[in-house]
DNA sequence: TTCCCCGATGACAACGTTGTCCTAACCCTT
DNA sequence: AAGGGTTAGGACAACGTTGTCATCGGGGAA
């Protein structure tokens, strides 16, 4: 900037005025500036700058997802980027793993590079440590999952009542035996959808089976271990409801994997790839993930624009979307 | 810093040392800064340090993916954020959406930002205008796709190769009218992986088609009517050659909304979400995203390093995994 | 005892910006 | 022509650190 303010022969000030297009600059000057910039390719130090500006903003947003790898979370990311994308602002990604000590550390490194805003799908932990930082000032959005033991901005999908559709749905169908195959049980996601599953049940007036209800799910192939499980009880469950992505695909596996695909049912919660290019294709309850990430970008700035904005909460409706594996009738 | 300086009664380059656990501070001191950091609830402003710093690391890397939403992508940016991990670095990812001129404007960003080193899926485009940011110093590290108007590290997977295998693979079982379909054609990967099925075809002395090579294909849904089109002739082809997760995602949905997925044979390039538990499931060429974007930022990190190290070019082999839709035979 | 060296600590400048405030020049009004 | 207001532009400090160098003691060797 100095070497440009020399070469342009006015203060750095100005060129400092230039770079930020502040107004009160004579149109010759600016010429001037912006071809010695041009010729020195000069580039802002967008570092020094956060520095020195008096809101000490970074244009940067913190992410915190359970892995960047997972299809959900993947999209979700996408749509926070297409959000700051309109805003400048860069997103720091990171994938926690479930793991509330890692949560807590990688909010500690985004916090000390200044990131204007977190944006953080709890993990199955307390979120209680963040009061503080959200005292001093930065603002915080949950996303996917409901935080515990601090309340602060929401963007969550209607899991209760997606939950309780997708069952009701089974129920619908003629089905009474519905098996449940959950997430981590400390996680709001699976505790609302586990929800959903008893209220339809209850609704029904069918008792809640404990053996045909397993939580604490959390890959593809334990799923898929845990279904054949249940596939090998001598009253199986004629239809089973997959609170989560993986759990899903690790349910088809098992039904592929013992003939059982087209006389057992099965609905999933978050839509996957090629769910409705299988045999049968898999009906779903569909969540938005990009609208999700999309709507929780923005409160965030918004936050990040007025502090003192009320906590805001999001819900974001479900849709069944029905492709055959979940019109199965119950068998013999 | 300042008063944490004050509380513990020492000067502020004290606490610099403490904080960044240089020797040669007696060891009450350091715990009287540490007791003073504590209470003060001090937390180290990144940005500031790497101002100063006589090296400028930021200890950030920016990562430019064709969409950080693609499957292929999502699990790559996961191998680049472990190989940080163990380094405290953070990554900024962002999506080109093969948009030559977004590219050009993320790396901007990322300059302006003072990453310390970029990792770049190259867009269908030229990347010669990195040449300037390169003499500067900025270590790049290209992955997936060959660069195009520059040189530089590279990691990519054995394409040519794998298409090869692929489409000899299909000849083994009987195929003489093998179509291709591949992505957008400017791409080093759709270039190489056709060259890769060519390759093929000559060695088994099969001439090529012109008419049954699809290319500029660039979503599933695309891919989808580019198939379904093929189907259409007077004469299919017998098999099908999908050079990118999404292509083989649309072979697979036109194949089963035909009723074909049992007669035509698929061979797919990198492998996607429930490509085993598909009927049949998907013979593919599996690629190690994982792999390639951990050793990707190995690579830029040893460049951050060392910038005179000579350039490194590293092909991660590939695997065909047969499953079963590779291995039908040409049909009546 | 004197001298020198070494280790611990601090004062101060500097990193590349932006905020504040001041000056100088110009225009308009009277 | 004098006064007042407005505007372009610059000098300087400051943001929160770290690098450089000076200072101050204390201990060991001569």
């Amino acid at each position: 900037m100095k070497d440009v303010a020399v070469l342009a022969g006015v203060s750095i000030k100005t060129v400092s005025r230039v770079v930020n297009r502040e107004s009160g600059v004579s149109p010759d000057l600016v010429a001037k500036v912006e071809r010695a910039a041009a010729q020195l390719d000069y580039r802002p130090n967008l570092t020094a700058s956060s520095l020195r500006r008096l809101d000490g903003r970074t244009a940067t947003l913190g992410l915190l997802l359970g892995d960047v790898a997972n299809p959900f979370s993947a999209v979700l990311h996408r749509g926070v980027e297409e959000a700051c994308r309109i805003r400048g602002v860069a997103v720091i990604a990171s994938s926690v793993d479930e793991d509330a000590f890692r949560e807590q550390e990688l909010v500690r490194t985004l916090v000390d590079r200044r990131v204007d805003a977190l944006i953080i799908a709890p993990s199955a932990g307390q979120q209680g440590y963040l009061d503080h930082e959200m005292r001093a000032g930065l603002p915080v959005v949950f996303v996917d999952r409901e935080p515990r033991g601090i309340s602060g901005d929401v963007v969550v999908a209607d899991n209760r009542t997606g939950a309780r559709t997708a069952v009701e749905h089974l129920i619908a169908h003629g089905h009474r035996r519905i098996a449940f195959m959950g997430d981590l049980a400390a996680l709001s996601t699976a505790q609302e959808r586990h929800g959903g599953y008893v209220d339809a049940l209850n609704t029904a007036n069918i008792p809640v089976d404990p053996r045909i209800v397993i939580r604490d799910v959390h890959s593809v192939d334990s799923a898929r271990i845990a279904a054949e499980g249940l596939l090998a009880f001598s009253e199986p469950p004629t239809a089973f409801f997959a609170a989560q992505n993986l759990i899903t695909m690790g349910v088809v596996t098992a039904l592929r994997l013992h003939g059982r695909s087209h006389d057992v049912a099965l609905v999933g919660f978050d839509d996957f790839p090629m769910a409705e290019v299988l045999d049968p294709a898999v009906t779903i309850v569909g969540q938005d993930p990009m609208r999700i990430g999309f709507i929780a970008a923005e409160l965030a700035f918004a936050r990040t624009d007025d502090p003192s904005r009320p906590i805001e909460r999001v819900v974001v409706p479900t849709t069944l979307i029905t492709r055959g594996s979940g019109e199965i009738p119950p068998g013999r």
